[in-house]
DNA sequence: CGAAGTGTTCTATCGTGATAGAACACTAAA
DNA sequence: TTTAGTGTTCTATCACGATAGAACACTTCG
């Protein structure tokens, strides 16, 4: 599906799954008029408590991203796309910002950090493209 | 001096701390012999509790990174040099890791993330530079 | 109609990071 | 010895994210 939780993220499930919701609007995966999972359902695929999800899609409610059709479920907003599209970047951009300025910190020069970071990039396209070669085609 | 706090940054305060201490010692900023800041003396600089500090040097002793001089401090032992070079690639790495893997589930392509990591890295490289330049010769 | 599915709103409990304040054993220096 | 500074170890409290379980109003479908 379109959501997984990485437990060791250093962001809470709920802001997880907020973010992830806002890059698939970003991203034209998720498009005005869809309808997100459930709340059970989506509790029950990412093994989490309903509570949280609830949460977040609280907090998507509030910011006009999502909207609520009573008995039926939350779909996606019109205004939502060009509120996502617009904030990914920042979203991104922070988190990014955030570990450069502590492997700055700690002393690393910016080639080597540099260098990491293409290291982790590499190996970010070897898996994906492994993962689409591996069980039928996907296109 | 050594140490900064940053709120916003997914860590733990305690854990930002111990992560700063194994940078210097890995940097050469502290060596063997060195002494840490007091408990009281370093909560009072972050203005953070004392036992958040505690917290941290007690991590930093089972690792064996610290050990205690009783009635006098805390000093980096001789260990701490090799087990910290050896250490701080992979915690960099990471958070480098989770945070690129973000960026390429929210549908960014490659270039895109590398385009966003150069902006950051220059930006930071200025700011570097900024701050040598700006009261008194650094060098 | 009734059953099953929506979202919504409660209360309660738990773990963890952080704060607050106190006490203890020890050492260095006046 | 006294004083002031070390680390160390408690107990309490708080905020917050997460869990657990329940109830309510609503809509869809048989």
């Amino acid at each position: 599906m379109f959501f997984s939780i990485n437990p060791t993220n250093g962001l809470a499930i709920f802001d997880q799954i907020v973010r992830q919701v806002k890059f698939a609007v970003a991203s034209g995966t998720l498009m005005p008029g869809d309808m997100v999972p459930s709340v059970r359902e989506l509790a029950k695929e990412l093994a989490v408590n309903p509570n949280t999800v609830v949460r977040a899609y609280r907090d998507l409610t509030n910011e006009g991203i999502l909207e609520a059709v009573r008995g039926t479920g939350l779909n996606v907003t019109e205004d939502a796309v060009a509120h996502c599209e617009k904030e990914r970047l920042g979203l991104l951009r922070e988190r990014v910002r955030h570990v450069l300025v502590e492997a700055h910190s700690s002393r690393l020069e910016t080639s080597e950090i540099r260098e990491l970071v293409e290291e982790e990039l590499t190996r970010l396209e070897r898996a994906a493209k492994g993962k689409r070669g591996k069980k039928g085609a996907d296109s």
